[in-house]
DNA sequence: TCTGGGGTCCTAGGACCC
DNA sequence: TCTGGGGTCCTAGGACCC
């Protein structure tokens, strides 16, 4: 039997998560800004219909702001990263074969016989999420996750729905398929869109009777996949999403200009930190390190400058000082005076699991340094999740970080730290000091009474 | 004044090997 | 006249996603 693919996705998800602890919000616009207050991620229903678009620059967004009272919020992954789980959590009961695919979504496969309608699972996997996280979803069934994609766009769009649609039946198929423009199909983008309208191909209905191999020679091997999903034949496998990355990258536009080369490694050593505890964090170790800089191109009168340096270590680490010192060094060869630096990025990459860790032949890092610089970084880890980031970091980082992204609308963590819980009940005093919650803690579970 | 961040996959082309 | 062929690995860049 053909499997039944669901796709659930929080509907408008960063903004759901803002209105869910302030309810005065229900029914109001709401926008979520990028890392530093840069432009528009995320927009309520009511905030798309005032006229905010997606990614537009905050700053030209203020008439709408005062005309329509629009709610502004700084980007809190913390607390939107912590309501993700809870929600994947509650969905991993309907099923045994789910794909979280982003923060937001996840493939699921539902288990229904054949022939049974799969739509009432689907409204009760709604219902649930609703009851149980308080977050809104909509539920998209089909029989290859390209359709699935679709259904869910068409259950968000069309309320007599009700949060699910199901593109298993044919006849809901060929009609959608019809109706819906080729770049709303997952995995073409505006640029595909317009290779495809030069050879006439404008819905997906069009993609989907096109021959495979003269979409292949536009569109790549990716693109015959999406035919072939079209039609109903599953061909997309993701990963295992559990799988460490690939890469890391911590990435981030500076909260005033920088100029000088004190200050750009700075913010790099910071950066390259941050990374590391996310590589810490899947047990990896990194092989080579990539620094980028860049002058602001919003501002053409500016002179521009950006380059790239790429360093190998010596043998693959996760230890924040040995990185941080490549790190430095890769700054200072790249850096030029005379310009407003207005971005830095650090890539990792040559990933490898930290059990594969190769023997040094020349041996600069003794076997018992190794063991000692892990024993350290987990220290440091371990500290900074018990009191909150930057607890303890290399001096290098700096300490007060001028050049930090600004977020001047966030909200509070309410899940993740205990000081910023939203309900504190008569004499429960909240801890005076910064603590950070573990990173398991379930919100649901505790009572609001 | 003010324009995000973090990923993946695929392809082409160069370097290098035997 | 006439200058191989086949393979791998790496990197940069393009395209997509949320």
């Amino acid at each position: 039997m053909p499997p039944v693919f669901a796709l659930v996705d929080c509907n408008n998800f960063y903004a759901s998560c803002e209105r869910l602890f302030n309810p005065r919000l229900i029914g109001q616009p709401i926008i979520v800004l990028s890392n530093n207050d840069g432009c528009v991620i995320a927009r309520s229903n009511e905030a798309k219909a005032a006229g905010i678009a997606m990614g537009q620059p905050f700053h030209e967004c203020a008439g709408l702001i005062h005309r329509h009272q629009i709610a502004v919020f700084s980007a809190n992954f913390g607390l939107y990263g912590d309501l993700s789980h809870r929600v994947m959590q509650t969905l991993e009961r309907f099923t045994s074969a789910m794909e979280v695919y982003s923060i937001d979504e996840a493939f699921l496969t539902l288990p229904v016989q054949p022939g049974e309608d799969p739509a009432p699972l689907a409204h009760r996997i709604r219902q649930t999420i609703r009851r149980e996280t308080g977050l809104p979803v909509s539920v998209g069934i089909g029989p290859t996750r390209v359709l699935a994609k679709l259904a869910n766009e068409i259950a968000k769009h069309t309320p007599a729905l009700n949060g699910v649609s199901n593109l298993i039946p044919l006849s809901n198929r060929n009609d959608c398929l019809a109706r819906t423009p080729v770049e709303e199909v997952w995995g073409i983008g505006s640029r595909l869109t317009r290779r495809l309208a030069a050879i006439g191909i404008h819905t997906a209905a069009d993609l989907r009777d096109a021959d495979p191999s003269r979409i292949q020679t536009v569109l790549t091997v990716q693109g015959t996949r999406i035919v072939h999903e079209l039609r109903g034949r599953a061909c997309i496998h993701l990963e295992d999403l559990a799988a460490p990355r690939k890469t890391l990258t911590c990435s981030r536009s500076f909260g005033r200009p920088v100029t000088g080369l004190d200050e750009l490694r700075e913010a790099v050593v910071a950066y390259v930190s941050r990374a590391a505890e996310k590589l810490r964090a899947q047990h990896s170790l990194a092989e080579a390190l990539q620094i980028y800089i860049r002058t602001n191109p919003f501002r053409p009168t500016d002179p521009q400058y950006s380059a790239t340096a790429t360093l190998r270590l010596p043998v693959p680490s996760d230890h924040t000082p040995t990185l941080a010192a490549v790190a430095g060094r890769a700054v200072a060869t790249i850096y030029r005076s005379g310009y407003v630096y207005h971005k830095a990025s650090v890539l990792l990459f040559g990933l490898c699991a930290r059990e594969h860790r190769p023997l040094d032949l020349f041996a600069s890092a003794s076997a018992t340094d190794v063991i000692r610089q892990t024993r350290l970084m987990t220290a440091l880890d371990s500290l900074n999740a018990t009191f909150g980031r930057h607890t303890v970091q290399v001096a290098s980082a700096g300490l007060e970080k001028p050049w930090k992204m600004r977020q001047n609308h966030r909200s509070p963590s309410f899940t993740t730290r205990w000081t910023e819980l939203p309900v504190v009940s008569a004499g429960c005093e909240r801890p005076k000091k910064k603590m950070e919650m573990p990173c398991t803690s379930v919100w649901p579970r505790v009572s609001h009474s």
